[in-house]
DNA sequence: TTCAATCTTGGAAACGTTTCCAAGATTGAG
DNA sequence: CTCAATCTTGGAAACGTTTCCAAGATTGAA
């Protein structure tokens, strides 16, 4: 009938000795005599005790916890990190606390906010502009130990990263190799993420590089609902571009089905290619050629960094910028095709995708 | 130069007055002579300080935290009711603590005990088995407000599950109506999941009822690795099942997938119909037929539900039974036809799916 | 049997809050 | 100007731990 749940206190009273000892015996510290040591462990027992993290973090300033603050989970990339971090995190003993800024630097900031107030021992976190986040301004001023998770390091904070430029030149040079000179790019929240901008830059740079024609700038702004119809729209409305390359696989497959909606063959009358390397990918046909990255490797590396500052161990090597990506390809791309529906020839005369 | 953050008692001193008074500016509540405030809120200010919601909650002995467990972030449907649960109980000022399950009781145990010992105010959880759950068994020894999400009430706790077996009913009612005899119910972790083993007893009561043979439960140990291999296997092995309910969207997806290395035509010579309406569904070509449920409202639910307990709120209506699920038809759907690669006359001459 | 060394034990302080309470300061009415 | 009512303020207790320290109990060797 007790609705308080069972203190160190009560246990202690029960078995008639001081929460000192009580405390030593369930701790395994200190030394105890047998008999104490029975009587303790069979009230403990008994008043189905646990220790209250509160009191022990209070006296200890250390939570065990570590603050996570992503995007947003639609989006399996992060679901993958979260759940990457969340397990390292419990292997070693620590908790993590979530939260989601929906790409919104306003909730981002009251993320970290609240995690700080609630003093984590740590973050691991993806924002929307690494360069220029007073989240991150907050957790430096703290000296909070935290890594960036897929944002460039900045602030001078380790961060596991994907070297989106890089990765963004071997696209276009994916592009060039199949012959394409009119590309576009498809950012679904151009202006709220610096990945796409830098996906973007890097392509727009490399595509110049390549003698190939200033990709074209596809900004979406609205959310899932009209999606199809919008990227309808705009595909209908670029009908010179022969290949696209989106800002992530979500965006890339979802074109693919708006340009077949249009009458468009893939990759024939348009070539698509994604990034971040989503399974769901490999279940369409033909399959998404995309740049592959690995959020499990990033969400626990980040989770290891944080570790390491915390608990004084060696930092763990992050990646080199070359291995943080590796392109995929697929049926998605292939040469681009003249004529419309009877362009089969053209085609075949062309090396046979993938 | 001060790594340790500062606390009230720093503020009162450098305000010159007491903690008391701080507690009281700081929070709004109780008077303060408008100098002192003025005082108060500089020296806050300048000293960044936040309160520590450690010695806040110790005292209050509330954490404004919810814990949360789910089986897995790598399934899209629990990414969104953890998405959900987290923008509803960051609306309410609450927290969300997450831990995985990894489809293991253990964890799960391990998983609701840490929790605990951290005094989260509230539970929300999908379990493994509900109805025999040793974490279940804990929470409601401890009387913490709890609510199950995807589960059937279970322990007197409330539950904002879907109808499995209602649903499983209407997926045997199309496979009947499209003409199917012979089927399969394909699971991943059978034993492992209470969901899928509702799933399986309602489908194969309903085939019984329509006059079906019992449906072949084609069961799946291993993790995803080999997935598409095992798949192919089992597949060739029954060639006689002309229709497949698998247990969640991503199986169907890849018996798809392994059907068609098969050389099978969907629908044609094996129809499929998954469990959730996961978008990649759509996206797929043909559409996958199945049952959609509504995560988000599942995950905002039982926020709501264990608000409400926490908060003396009028308790959330549960969703009637038939509500929780509704059947999506889909071209993987389709009426067996007979004979391999050259049945279409026979395909024609039937109903033309959806 | 005795004394020193060791083992066992519990009181008390500290961690950062909130809140009760009493005391001192201020106000206003008569 | 006086007294009561009100406002403002800070000390202290409480929340549940861990850990330091000193005191009492036990052990073993001479």
């Amino acid at each position: 009938m007790r609705s308080r749940p069972p203190t160190i206190k009560d246990v202690a009273e029960q078995a008639g000795c001081g929460i000192a000892t009580v405390s030593r015996v369930l701790n395994g510290t200190g030394s105890a005599s047998a008999d104490t040591r029975r009587k303790v462990l069979s009230a403990a027992d008994a008043l189905g005790f646990e220790f209250s993290a509160l009191g022990r973090s209070l006296q200890s300033s250390s939570t065990k916890t570590i603050g996570c603050i992503v995007p947003s989970l639609a989006n399996p990339v992060f679901a993958e990190v979260v759940q990457a971090a969340q397990q390292e995190a419990h292997r070693e003993g620590y908790q993590l606390i979530l939260a989601c800024s929906e790409y919104d630097e306003t909730q981002e900031l009251q993320a970290a906010r609240t995690l700080i107030s609630k003093q984590v021992d740590g973050l691991v976190l993806t924002v929307n502009n690494a360069s220029d986040s007073e989240a991150l301004e907050l957790i430096r001023a703290r000296q909070l130990p935290c890594c960036l998770v897929y944002n460039r390091a900045s602030f001078g904070l380790p961060a596991w990263a994907v070297d989106n430029r890089a990765a963004a030149r071997e696209v276009a040079q994916a592009f060039h190799d199949q012959g394409h000179v009119q590309t576009g790019f498809l950012a679904l929240r151009f202006h709220r993420s610096d990945r796409s901008r830098e996906r973007y830059e890097g392509f727009a740079a490399a595509c110049r590089e390549f003698g190939m024609a200033d990709p074209l700038l596809l900004e979406i702004e609205e959310q899932d609902g009209n999606l199809l119809e919008l990227l309808g729209t705009l595909l209908a409305e670029h009908q010179a571009l022969t290949g696209i390359f989106a800002s992530n696989d979500f965006l890339a497959l979802a074109a693919m089905k708006a340009a077949r909606a249009l009458g468009k063959r893939i990759p024939d009358d348009l070539s698509l290619v994604g990034f971040d390397g989503i399974s769901t990918g490999l279940l369409v046909d033909p399959h998404l050629a995309t740049v592959e990255t690995d959020p499990r490797t990033m969400g626990q590396g980040a989770v290891q960094s944080v570790l390491a500052r915390l608990l004084d161990r060696p930092t763990p090597e992050l990646p080199s910028a070359a291995a943080t990506f590796s392109f995929r390809t697929g049926g998605s791309l292939g040469p681009p095709v003249r004529g419309k529906a009877d362009g089969r020839e053209a085609a075949t005369s062309l090396p046979s995708h993938e």
